[in-house]
DNA sequence: CCACAATACGGAACGTGGCTCCGCATGCCA
DNA sequence: TGGCATGCGGAGCCACGTTCCGTATTGTGG
């Protein structure tokens, strides 16, 4: 669900000024978790884009609603990218590695965001959802080929490595001695079929 | 820091209701932490203790100093364990591994945990740095011993490391789909030096 | 152009949780 | 037993999420 349709053609049209408001909304959402995360106060996503708190719970009535809408794009083009890039590589393992080096830019970038996908809070539940159903399908697509090619093992989830290379990007770029990066690396030196 | 001393030889002695209280609140937070995990709500531990929150605050200040004072003889039995595990093995990589399986199941024990361990929340900044106080020396020295013999490649820190270890423990436990130490396994595979 | 219903807005108000502060109780020693 | 250092309790303040409803705005049919 919710994964197939994102080009609302039969417009639900909306009046103008709530139009605005979300508009609004979602550029000071993305200013805010540039600054203060992910978990910025409500209130000062309204104050900054001049709207009362109510406006907000109106367009996104929990916070991985908000947090989905500012980062559609950037998951979007993610999930697009595993395909084109198995096409593109010498192999699939290639391949799979340049995919997870995009989403580790992604979530390192973007402050909070690794911690909020693997919170227990339920409020992120739909977010940690959206993710996976985006993403779990191309990584298992990729993992699929590189298996069958005898380049990885095939023990090995789509979900498990995704989780597990969120969960590594937990704390990046707080503190210059942990180096995600190098850890991921490290994994999917793990992840490969070794001679 | 804060790492030598934990035998108060020279008792600066307390009230003994003061002590009491001490006793009860850590046996009250150890039993909340079990079942509401390490931010179980402070009202809800003193409440648990009978005391007042003013209490909880006066033995135990921030609440990194509560979840140290409750886990200190754990944290301390796995730092212990290193030496032991390394002379007590083949080979150092083994004991390496199994001190890592040590501290796994420690972590996956105690919900919140891993977590609070990652958290950027300043409240849990003391949490942290006494883990590493505790575990980095003694991973260093494992690490060391594995790399020496060439087992292991020798450009990881211990720090690393155990932050990349402590960062797959989260979420362990609450989705059957996730499986920590299938990860950790593949990430110390890749760790070691293949042949 | 106007009236009026549908739609959307704002922010006061409530619940929860962390933390502080100070008047009061308690243990300790002489 | 008296006096005082030490420790205690919990009311109260703040920050934050979330709800709710009186009010304002929009767009449409007359």
């Amino acid at each position: 669900m919710g994964a197939s349709d994102h080009g609302p053609q039969p417009p639900a049209r909306k009046r103008a000024d709530a139009r605005r408001n979300e508009q609004s909304l979602l550029d000071a959402a993305a200013a805010a978790f540039l600054t203060a995360g992910v978990d910025a106060p409500v209130r000062d996503i309204a104050a900054r884009a001049g709207v009362g708190v109510g406006t907000i719970y109106r367009h996104f009535p929990t916070r991985a609603d908000l947090v989905i809408a500012v980062y559609r794009h950037q998951v979007d083009a993610a999930a697009e990218a595993g395909p084109t890039l198995l096409a593109s590589s010498d192999t699939p393992s290639a391949a799979l590695a340049q995919w997870i080096d995009l989403f580790v830019d992604f979530l390192v970038t973007k402050h909070g965001l690794a911690e909020a996908l693997q919170s227990d809070d339920t409020t992120f539940e739909a977010l940690h959802a959206y993710f996976l159903d985006r993403l779990v399908p191309v990584c298992t697509r990729l993992l699929d080929a590189a298996a069958t090619a005898g380049e990885v093992r095939p023990d090995v989830a789509a979900y498990e490595l995704l989780r597990g290379v969120g969960n590594l990007c937990i704390g990046a770029g707080r503190d210059p001695r942990y180096d995600a990066r190098h850890l991921i690396e490290l994994l999917i030196a793990g992840l490969r079929v070794h001679p």
